[in-house]
DNA sequence: ATGAAAGCGCTAACAG
DNA sequence: CTGTTAGCGCTTTCAT
């Protein structure tokens, strides 16, 4: 089905059937109608493909993410629902190595993509400028080393840290630890800093626990770990709801309570955490609003551009209630 | 960056190229280096917009999927990275509304799809009916009502709900309900099916119960509305994890215990189940093997395939124990 | 083994 | 308001 066969079919000139689906306000109504009953007749859609083709824009927007975590999945969904909302179209492309990131990226920059989001924070930063290039607009999410390479969105990593762990010292907490994904990952790092900086100015130490990776199994052997070896602080400040809820899950398996032996905080805001069975305290992350920052970054090209969006603390069972020196 | 610009760099013609690309044994070796590293050094890569429009096959391959749940974010995340594995790249639609649906596929039909995944078992028939076109190949994913209309991949819901029924059976179970999403969804009806016929045989009535969406939340409001009306059955057979947990954690709330007073069952296997917090026994789905068989079947094309994937029965926490009268 | 040339379906400038 | 025309960048015969 082209546009040849609908202009045949209505008698008319096959640029006419282009533009009735283009720019139909320059075709007289009789003739549009006519037009679009032969296209609706013949099932005839205008190929994007062609379009783009001729435009040199094709419509298609990109993002590379991760291949698991609860937290991605939210993202996807969040740029699916946005991106569908335009006449626009979006190409995920997940991966699971770091590695396998620069391969992802040449086969999706095939398809000529009007933009394209790279997440994760353990992307490297020279794959990052490697890849900021002409052709298509790059903007970063959640990617803080990325920032003056490509343009960048991410959450308050530091601030939001900051504010779980002001949370927790409020509380009374005297002795806490913080339980990192990935130390190489830059979002890591912020996020250890800023409770670090909190716990510091209390003159209360903030060991780092890597837990090797931002998954609840990870997590888990955590929990066990602190539960076995016996020495559990008052608090800890897990850097993901996923790690966070395998450190609870482990650590009561071995009957320490939480939030009664020890209160516990994520980083998120992943759906679960707020239901009832974790009732997690975190800093949830506003994706849908990071999402909208991306796609208007996509239609700018300032490379220095920075959007930092504040996450807002919620606070629920896992830090309830007094510690017992509070 | 065209083929054009790479082949002055090298010194060859423009199809020369193009052939080192597409089919690299009919170049010579000298040739091949030379062309190749020119490409490297003028960052181009092939345009697969360029070259869907002449060989009439994108390389795109498209999903249909609800905008919200665990379960089909799962789904999502399968397609992505097996899709990914060849060389082609998916095309990722959300939609909120069944009604959005026939507009969604519309506006992904332009890109020319190699292939189209429908799912969710609330697409209605006729739209599905509608879809099957010439064009690009179309499976049914999870639809049970799509069995004649289109080619169909789907887990087996009846036989699972079975399953799952004959093991509350076993556990002494003497009355039961079910906790359906919607209740003209195909599966929901097939998953009654499977567990009234089970708690049929052995003189148990099953009322059907309905939650109204798939939804945690959906199922937190019937979890508590029958702990504050009291009459609780040994069990509930719920239609969908997500939905389940958020039956748990009605009736706990309410101070209803589980497994303590009632037996809780999900259905789909999502991640969350396996973790201890809840440890819901449930019918897995073997998402990534049922998303195989969907890109396998987008190569045939015969209406009428119908493959059912088995399930598996995993008993956890929800379950555990005997029952007052076993 | 390489080059020349046609054409995929569309859009947009231009002519009428 | 509508028709004619020239490509967009690639793949693929068909020659050489």
């Amino acid at each position: 089905m082209t546009s040849f066969d609908v202009a045949k079919r209505a008698g008319v000139s096959q640029s006419t059937v282009a533009r009735v689906f283009a720019r139909p306000a320059l075709v007289a109504e009789a003739t549009r109608n006519r037009v679009s009953r032969a296209a609706r007749e013949l099932g005839y859609v205008p190929s994007a493909i062609a379009g783009g083709m001729r435009n040199q824009r094709s419509g298609l927007v990109g993002v590379v993410v991760p291949a698991q975590g609860e937290y991605w999945q939210s993202v996807i969904s969040a740029f699916a629902r946005q991106v569908g909302e335009g006449s626009r179209q979006l190409l995920v492309t997940t991966f699971r190595d770091v590695q396998a990131v620069e391969g992802a990226i040449q086969s999706i920059s095939r398809y000529r993509l009007d933009g394209l989001v790279l997440a994760s924070s353990t992307i490297g930063v020279g794959q990052i400028s490697r890849l900021t290039q002409p052709n298509h607009a790059v903007v970063a999410f959640n990617q803080p080393a990325a920032a003056g390479i490509a343009p960048l969105v991410t959450v308050d990593n530091q601030g939001g840290a900051a504010a779980l762990a002001r949370h927790l010292i409020e509380l009374g907490v005297k002795s806490a630890a913080f339980v990192g994904g990935v130390s190489s990952a830059s979002t890591d790092q912020l996020r250890y800093r800023g409770a670090v900086e909190q716990f510091g100015a209390r003159e209360i130490s903030l060991p780092y626990i890597e837990a090797g990776s931002f998954t609840y199994d990870a997590g888990y052997k955590i929990g066990a770990n602190l539960a076995e070896v016996g020495r559990i602080p008052d608090a800890l400040v897990v850097a993901a709801d996923e790690i966070a809820f395998g450190v609870i899950d482990g650590l009561r398996r071995h009957g320490v309570s939480v939030p009664g032996d020890v209160r516990v905080t994520g980083f998120d805001g992943v759906p679960q955490s707020a239901w009832e069975g974790y009732g997690l305290t975190t800093l949830v992350q506003p994706i849908e609003q990071m999402v909208a920052s991306v796609l208007q970054l996509l239609s700018l090209s300032a490379v220095d551009q920075i959007v930092t969006i504040e996450g807002e603390l919620r606070i629920a069972n896992t830090t309830r209630g007094e510690t017992s020196h509070g």
